[in-house]
DNA sequence: GTCTATACTGAGATAGAC
DNA sequence: GTCTATCTCAGTATAGAC
């Protein structure tokens, strides 16, 4: 145990931060559970909100270079073609997972870190090349979806599962329906969702509804 | 302008948080710029958070109403049959874009209160009664697929929703391409999307990945 | 029943001694 | 690099005027 302050503060934050959020935590807390000073935070972070990032960032890194590996060698399984969309699904998407399983209360805070503001600011700096990476991979598994639609779709996609990495029954618990699914098969599940709905053929727009006497004139937007 | 003191902090409280979020917004701003005393937020309020669920219940309470009744109407249309999962999708997602155009700002913050744990709380008691209501719609669109499977469709279906709800461009800017859709064509976009998803027959999983040598014979979780 | 004035506690941040 | 002391501002609680 001969850490050093920096990451004594790093750890503590880290398992506060995912036990009870952001805000809840208090530099306050973190330091009387650190055995640590306060004005070091400020020393070695700045700013609680630059504390954050450094604890982000620490973990996401793995999980992204673990991203990446996953694609290279999707990639060279697939010779010259190009991966279908499950596999370039599974290579974003099962490091996540499996991040959760190892330390399930950080990717609680990485899901709700994802939905706010702090991974907008995040992203541009550290998400930049992976996005390319991935969207090149997306797009060569759909020669046929537009440019962008297929960020759309990627949107989409984080939005779906940053949600479900959050917190679990919501839904289920208000729907009165046990929720019995394990990390495994929501993965699955979602990855299945997923790639129907990056399967869909650009332009053929679902718009007036398959069945029915046509129902709304006007745009999707208003009833 | 006769607007009661109550009034005023809402209609306040309303456009501070959704122009700067509701954590960066204090309550002392709020009465400043609702020329209103401190304590009267509390006599009305009881704390700054019960504020924040007035504020949202105010708001979302029209649109869920508007869910319904477009629910009600594509039912009505398609008489003994049930309406298929587009119209469904339509009817939950349409009236929020639809508030959207008319206040964006607020919608943002509905994204940004949907994916923290606020709605959460607000879920259970004011939600139920219209997830049940979809719950049962998706059901009957597509009774094939297990009840628990189809909650976590709608979870992703959530998911990418208040996602999209929130910030425009934040994967679009960070891969260099422009975001030329409007509201309308983000929508389709997103109903096409989910309704290919939601129509995934169940069971049938794309485990193995469709083409390439089995690439991971663990669990789809780690690589 | 409504609202005002004011005080209290705890937050993040900072300056300067060591 | 680290710590003490202090600053400002947040949300909250209450006593009392209308």
């Amino acid at each position: 145990m001969t850490l050093t302050t920096k990451d004594k503060i790093l750890d503590t934050a880290e398992r506060l931060f995912a036990e009870q959020g952001y805000d809840a935590t208090s530099l306050r807390q973190i330091i009387a559970a650190a055995a640590v000073n306060l004005a070091a935070v400020h020393y070695h972070f700045h700013s609680k909100e630059e504390l954050l990032d450094a604890v982000i960032l620490r973990k996401v890194t793995p999980v992204n270079e673990e991203r990446t590996a996953l694609l290279d060698r999707f990639e060279r399984e697939a010779g010259d073609s190009a991966p279908p969309v499950e596999q370039v699904l599974e290579a974003f998407i099962a490091p996540t997972f499996g991040a959760r399983e190892r330390s399930p209360q950080f990717v609680k805070l990485m899901g709700r870190v994802h939905a706010e503001g702090i991974m907008l600011r995040l992203m541009t700096e550290h998400f930049q090349p992976l996005l390319r990476r991935f969207l090149d991979a997306f797009q060569r598994a759909l020669p046929d979806v537009d440019r962008e639609e297929l960020l759309w779709r990627i949107h989409f996609m984080v939005g779906a599962m940053a949600h479900t990495l959050r917190s679990r029954p919501e839904i289920h618990q208000a729907a009165g329906v046990k929720a019995n699914f394990g990390a495994d098969q929501i993965s699955r599940s979602l990855i299945d969702f997923l790639a129907a709905g990056f399967r869909v053929s650009w332009g053929a727009t679902s718009a007036p509804a398959p069945a029915g006497p046509s129902p709304s004139k006007t745009p999707a937007v208003l009833p």
